[in-house]
DNA sequence: GAGGTCATTGTGAGCGCTAACAATTCCTGC
DNA sequence: GCAGGAATTGTTAGCGCTCACAATGACCTC
């Protein structure tokens, strides 16, 4: 055996073993230039003997680094904040930081400063808030912090630094294609009213109406489930026949509800209704019919806004904007369009 | 202004705006019971004055406590293993601690040890792992680490502590509403070989059925994703008609492909041939038709796992099993038997 | 009013590391 | 063969907190 099991050695510990002062064994591990290579090994080969780490407590204490990050999500199982959560995590770990995560089930004023309180009494240096909900934002900005926060998900509605998908041009890509194929208006299923991103969907599809000369219907309302779009979905096969031909539907759940309840009225999709969603789940390519979609790449959300939020806690002028952009993707199925990808995987 | 904007202020500042040693302050903090109310009064102002908040890099040091958890998780937006993450956090923040995730590909004997390794030098003392795969339950048990694990979702196979939900008893319960309903045999699509999940869930089927005196077929094979169970469900189209009339799919998602595909064949569930799926993710009852489904407490997960890591953690003698096993639950819908639950809330 | 007890407060020594500086050793070149 | 500089190593002082113990003072008791 090599030391005492009751303590984990410390530095001076394997500098004695190496036989040299424990400020050389601080040298080996920072990778200073100036350490002679027999010495190095020397000191490696205590390090390795003794299993050596070093207390990550008394060097954050030491250098005043932590070189931890925090990330404030809503606990759900949707699939853009959870792929987020760990495209940030992914990003983060590359940069060398450990990332602390708490998960509110609801985002509030106050749950928001307790979910700050105690990633700061873990000594995070800065935070990431998914804040998809417009209340979550203004929350945000009016708590004071001892740190940077970078808000993703928050659409057009920071008030602080951001990284983001651009919703109003998904909303726009959906229904540009839905009107290039020749529908003469497009209905809207919404997400709820308190999401910055479901706000901004709307605005860019009233948008691509009215440049297209046409009165833009009044969009539904759903809360992002199934259930909702399935409630919707009964109410929009009423309108068949009288003008409604396509909807754009806010997320790909609702998207799912509604071609539930379009198929149980009798309603053929797409040759009667063309459907568009909105975050290309895994699943959407199986929906009866597969699933025309809006794509976001939240792998890159991840990736900018950690690097944004380095670039504030480091103290540099951020490299690029502080309020990050992001493009989507349009994806096209049988949803709206009969021949379109055959079940399997992507092309390409 | 009250302190110098440079430096966060210090026990010490703290100390001296309210007249008193800095043992003192720490005292009110700590909510010794040995001080003066006046004496508390005036440090609590001076601390609420200076916005005063502890260090815990220096807390942790002299406590030889961090107060931090990590989690090791693959990164995949599988219902099961993003919700049992979101409710570990949560019973870790339950008990003062801060939960820092570590998120991986994939799940082998490097990866696992090289986020053990980030992990310990984030100082945490103790990690749950979402270790699904038998290989990964492996590399665990083989590993060299510095403090407790608790491992989860890893089936019956825990060589180390851990909490799960039991599938063996979860596929039973599938499999007996299916013979109990009238089918001669059940049909199983399978989750991956490696996953011990999916064993035990093979074993449950196959118990079922060899207790009913039934030679249960050969199991057909899945990934989990939705694009493998349209290929099973291909497959399984055939054999309709001659003595099919039953399939256990080992997860919701590949359900969905399945009862595509059956559907797309022309065979209708549940009259022609029933489904039973495994999760009951939030779609499943938005599904064509609703899925009968195995219901999991992935919040209970949650709470006896952390539990556990901190009876190891804190060195008490663990006050239930270090093999924890929680009951999963049979929901029923219109997938096994026509007229079950219309769309809507679910009663009760 | 001396001695004892208790509640309250202060003092000093680490926790294990890094940063700044001091000391030593090793080379150069002439 | 020795000054001068660079390379290498050691020494010291914190980082901001908690713990153990010492000191103070208030209040009793006889």
């Amino acid at each position: 055996m090599t030391h005492s099991p009751l303590r984990p050695p410390t530095m001076a510990d394997v500098a004695r073993l190496a036989g040299v002062s424990h400020q050389t064994v601080s040298r080996v591990l920072g990778d200073h230039p100036n350490v002679r290579d027999e010495t190095r090994a020397r000191v490696q080969r205590a390090i390795e003997e003794m299993g050596y780490r070093r207390n990550s407590s008394a060097r954050a204490l030491a250098t005043r680094r932590t070189r931890t990050l925090g990330v404030v999500a809503s606990n759900t199982t949707l699939y853009g904040p959870a792929s987020t959560l760990f495209a940030l995590e992914e990003a983060a770990r590359a940069e060398g930081y450990l990332v602390s995560t708490v998960s509110l089930r609801k985002l509030t004023v106050e749950t928001l400063s307790e979910a700050l309180d105690h990633l700061s009494d873990g000594g995070v240096e800065g935070v990431i808030a998914i804040a998809p909900q417009r209340s979550a934002v203004e929350a945000l900005a009016e708590l004071r912090r001892p740190f940077p926060v970078v808000a993703v998900g928050t659409g057009s509605a920071s008030t602080v630094p951001s990284a983001n998908v651009d919703q109003y041009l998904g909303a726009r890509l959906a229904t540009g294609h839905l009107l290039a194929a020749g529908h003469r208006t497009v209905w809207h299923l919404a997400g709820p009213e308190d999401w910055q991103e479901a706000a901004d969907r709307v605005s860019g599809w009233r948008a691509t109406l009215e440049e297209a000369g046409v009165e833009p219907p009044l969009p539904l309302r759903g809360d992002w489930s199934p259930l909702s779009g399935y409630r919707a979905g009964q109410e929009l096969a009423g309108w068949v026949g009288r003008g409604l031909t396509a909807v754009f539907v806010a997320n790909d759940q609702m998207a799912l509800g509604v071609l539930r309840a379009l198929r149980e009225a009798g309603v053929r999709t797409p040759q009667d209704v063309a459907v568009v969603g909105y975050d290309d789940i895994p699943e959407s390519e199986f929906f009866a019919p597969p699933l025309t979609t809006v794509r976001q790449d939240f792998s890159a959300v991840g990736q900018r806004s950690i690097a944004l939020l380095l670039d504030l806690i480091e103290g540099r002028t951020p490299s690029g904007p502080t309020r990050i952009a992001i493009e989507p993707q349009l994806v096209v199925r049988a949803s709206t369009y009969p021949y379109a990808s055959p079940p399997g995987p992507a092309p390409g």
